[in-house]
DNA sequence: ACACCAAGCAGCAAT
DNA sequence: ATTGCTGTTTGGTGT
């Protein structure tokens, strides 16, 4: 099932990534590197070391042994070749759409651990944007008393927007940009963008633009008061931070909305 | 050096994932695991075949067998615990801030490899937005032929402007937005907005909006010149290597020792 | 600490 | 395929 090799030498190494590759199995490396990337830019990373992670998609990831986030990447469906070139391992990693080239030269490898792995199964997730405004559909007096949300489709007419409806009394377009954390200034002029095409689509005279958010910075709101536009705050329908007692039962909530 | 463990049992790798942590070693786990995330949204993700990566630093990161990026991860500074529930190991990650855990649950391991890995080394990267920016500042006649830029600190009196500068037979202000890829309609939104900063803070009448890039979308070009801005394409330098800063020496190096 | 913005952004849905 | 936009965006820089 898995295969690990400490501490091997360069041939070794090179067969043991090859029969991965060819197994479709997922490979990790460790060892000490440099790597160049060629591609939509250029970057050089000098020697030091890093775990390797190859996918059987085609999937290369550099990691450093700190940090979240790769120092260099190339995304699905990349061609891989093995070579030695003067003791050193060479890993080239090549993809056709955008050209883009990695070369990894490994001259000292740690481990070289792999395994075939089955996965089926996608990440379910809750607290994103598109939930916050499915909140303010169902809840529009956070709004105002007399905001009605519209159906999608009318909605759709007028192109990407977070919330669309009108006021129930005067008839007035109302126009919602949600965000999900601080509203910021892309935000009051995503907005005004949204405003703009609204009222020259429809020729209404008169489209009324709110951001709803948890918050949003002195700047934006500036600009958001500027242009005559309001803010609502809006607090995120679920307690997001993780409680302490009882993590069981969360998993056994997370099953019982599988289901459904 | 490297400590590998094929297939073990939930003991020997707690043990060892233990070790590793105290060692301040990274380390890699496969194995059939379901993950539970909960601080600034939730997620959940059911049972499958992944890799698990532990850095030195507080890092947790879970890859599924395919694809670019992470399903889950758990940025660095976090804590650590190892338990043994009913023959599952069950790895809790915690951060406090933001308040945020990660329950990882393995019920069955391929292997677990760990190594310390030590990386004084940065990443060298060219061929950014900045660097466009900077050879605009150079060849100011891609913009127009009487387009002066204006020193630094000019630039920053007014903000996040990518290139500021003025005509030198009108004096009008001009203010070059510069993208890196295909501009988009916030590219717009974002010069409309510095446009009408200058305009106010200066008390200038004739501000002058550019964006240069590769490209731009229909919809973005439309909106540029509804407001009087213009367009500019500019195609990057075929040789974006730097010459002052000492770290990115390296990489003209390379590429010099490259073309030979 | 906050605000703002670029990113080899990635990934996704709608056109 | 392109466009537009969200993201547990991340990460960096300037105030």
């Amino acid at each position: 099932m898995a295969e690990c090799l400490e501490n091997p030498g360069i041939g070794e190494a090179a067969a043991a990534i090859e029969r991965a590759w060819r197994r479709k199995e997922s490979c990790v490396i460790a060892g000490t590197c440099r790597v160049i990337y060629e591609g939509r830019a250029k970057s050089f990373l000098d020697w030091g070391d890093r775990l390797l992670v190859l996918k059987n998609d085609g999937t290369f990831i550099v990691h450093k042994p700190s940090g979240n986030n790769p120092a260099n990447w190339m995304r699905p469906g990349c061609d891989l070749h093995l070579s030695d070139e003067d003791g050193v391992l060479v890993i080239r990693i090549e993809s056709k759409k955008p050209p883009e080239t990695m070369r990894v030269e490994v001259r000292e490898l740690f481990f070289v651990s792999s395994s075939k792995l089955h996965d089926g199964t996608n990440l379910v997730q809750v607290g994103t944007e598109a939930d916050l405004a499915e909140f303010i559909m169902q809840n529009p007096s956070i709004i105002d008393p007399d905001f009605v949300p519209s159906n999608l489709e009318e909605q759709t007419k007028y192109g990407f927007l977070d919330v669309y409806g009108r006021m129930k009394s005067s008839g007035e377009a109302v126009i919602i940009e949600v965000k999900r954390y601080n509203a910021d200034l892309s935000a009051v002029s995503q907005l005004r963008r949204y405003v703009e095409r609204v009222r020259n689509l429809s020729g209404k005279e008169k489209v009324l633009g709110f951001i709803a958010a948890p918050a949003i910075t002195k700047n934006a709101l500036k600009m958001l008061l500027d242009f005559g536009f309001e803010f609502r705050r809006v607090e995120p329908p679920e307690r997001l931070v993780p409680e302490s007692r009882n993590q069981r039962r969360l998993l056994s909530e997370y099953y019982s909305s599988e289901k459904q």
